[in-house]
RNA sequence: GGAGGGGUGGGUGAGUGGUUAAAGCCACCAGACUGUAAAUCUGGCGUCCGGAAGGGCUUCGCAGGUUCGAAUCCUGCCCCCUCCA
């Protein structure tokens, strides 16, 4: 096992500013990270929620960092949580989630973790653990030592108190036993988004009480998402998935607002701090256009979850179809003799509208007509003919070796057989 | 226990008997342009038949009812929320 060796001035510097909204206390949290003693970093997550994304990355990427500096993850699953369900998603009554099914989630978050932290230095702790054997008496042990006033100030509980909105009594407790898993692990920093700041403040305060040294609270920006306004989330659909095949992330990449790509920059990836200015101010007197810092950013990341070779074909793709308008490499295909064996049709040729919708380029044929009338879609022929299929030729037939372009990057090639 | 508010298309949210397949906004799709799958602009955005014109069908929590005609009115049911106690 390595032990942290004494910080660098210069891997300090990275620890404390690149990618960090607010640590409480900075003072507390230097003197620790000089101490030379191994440091317990918790970061809990919930296995009910969705695939793990950028944003979830910015936080990894600093546990990481601190992991190569000798200190030791430790990996909280939300198991006892994500049972209960968060009770916030009031839209639909959140269908309780059985343990099996919590097991499994788990099992794909990790998966998707270790691909930023380190697996073989991590600790996972499930915390049923602790919570299996909790009993009435504790539970009224625990939420004793905290008051309602206090769990007012926190400001999205105050809002929605003062809206006359609800606030459900597990929303209360949730904090409470987010700060019990900081006692049960004995933690020395706990990591979360700026919105986590009064969980990680009440797991401070408990293990106080409970005569714990009270844990460092390390906050990380949120990281807004694709269409540079709203925090990355699956939800919002604005969201690039840490599972990402490389062309998808790469292009993904390449769709960020010109004006977030300094943060991406600083939050995802390595490039020296000093660089990133240059850049920036570069990107300010528009002596840079953003498209290539962005192509590098889309290469860096997607290097990250994939490898070089993967980015550099995720960039020869998104070069040659998206802004080349070429043909991409692979492209899909569908047989006539697949068709035929599906009832889609029955001789050697194919209507265009029957195409789209057995390719799933289109859901409904409303929708191809829809495609067509707008010029969407193009036939290209064997010799590398195009011509465009407009709005009248819904019955336009195809054959075998016809490839067909819809929109600027969805294609599907016909073949015989 | 009492009083009240509400359930509308992927999301938000108008609409209180016909001109409403249902405003606006967001998301999404397409086109143009470009510096990229950025930005901007334009258009589209339930579904089926049809080359088109046009015509069907389905949709406003669920089930019935009134009416020539309902998302809009009536009855019952289900669900959500707030306040008072």
């Amino acid at each position: 096992m390595t032990t942290p060796g004494k910080i660098s001035q210069a891997d300090l510097e990275s620890v404390l500013n690149r990618g960090v909204s607010e640590i409480i206390s900075r003072d507390e949290f230097i003197k620790l990270l000089q101490s030379g003693k191994k440091l317990r970093l918790k970061m809990g997550f919930d296995p009910s929620r969705p695939d793990i994304h950028l944003g979830h990355v910015v936080g990894l990427r600093k546990l990481r960092k601190l992991q190569d500096l000798g200190h030791q993850v430790v990996l909280i699953v939300g198991d006892w949580t994500a049972q209960i369900g968060d009770p916030s998603g009031q839209s639909a009554t959140r269908i309780m989630l059985s343990h099996a099914q919590v097991l499994e989630n788990a099992q794909s978050y990790l998966r998707q973790f270790f691909k930023v932290i380190d697996q073989s230095r991590a600790e996972v702790i499930y915390q049923s653990e602790w919570f299996g054997k909790f009993d009435l008496a504790k539970i009224i042990e625990l939420t004793g030592r905290f008051t309602v006033a206090q769990f007012l100030q926190r400001t999205d509980f105050a809002q929605r108190f003062a809206d006359q909105k609800p606030i459900a009594i597990t929303e209360l407790l949730y904090p409470l036993l987010q700060a019990y898993d900081s006692v049960a692990i004995e933690s020395d920093v706990e990591f979360g988004g700026t919105d986590q700041m009064f969980n990680l403040l009440v797991g401070r305060e408990l293990q106080g009480m409970m005569g714990q040294t009270p844990q460092q609270c390390f906050m990380m920006p949120i990281l807004v998402g694709t269409d540079g306004a709203m925090k990355m989330s699956k939800s919002l659909d604005n969201y690039v998935a840490v599972d990402e095949a490389p062309v998808d992330m790469y292009g993904k990449l390449m769709s960020v607002s010109d004006d977030q790509i300094m943060s991406y920059f600083e939050y995802l990836t390595d490039v020296p701090m000093t660089e990133l200015s240059e850049i920036g101010a570069a990107l300010k007197d528009n002596s840079l256009n953003p498209m290539e810092p962005k192509k590098r950013l889309a290469w860096d990341v997607t290097s990250q979850f994939h490898d070089r070779d993967a980015a550099d074909a995720a960039q020869a793709h998104f070069e040659k179809v998206v802004q080349g308008q070429g043909l991409p490499s692979d492209i899909p295909e569908l047989s006539l003799a697949a068709l035929r064996s599906r009832g889609v049709v029955g001789g050697n040729e194919i209507r265009v509208d029957d195409l789209m919708l057995a390719a799933e380029l289109a859901p409904s044929k409303a929708q191809v007509k829809r495609l067509l009338a707008q010029g969407a879609v193009e036939r290209i022929s064997k010799d590398g003919d195009s011509q465009p299929v407009t709005g009248s030729d819904a019955g336009y037939l195809l054959q075998a070796g016809d490839l067909l372009k819809v929109g600027k990057r969805r294609f599907v090639r016909l073949t015989d057989s």
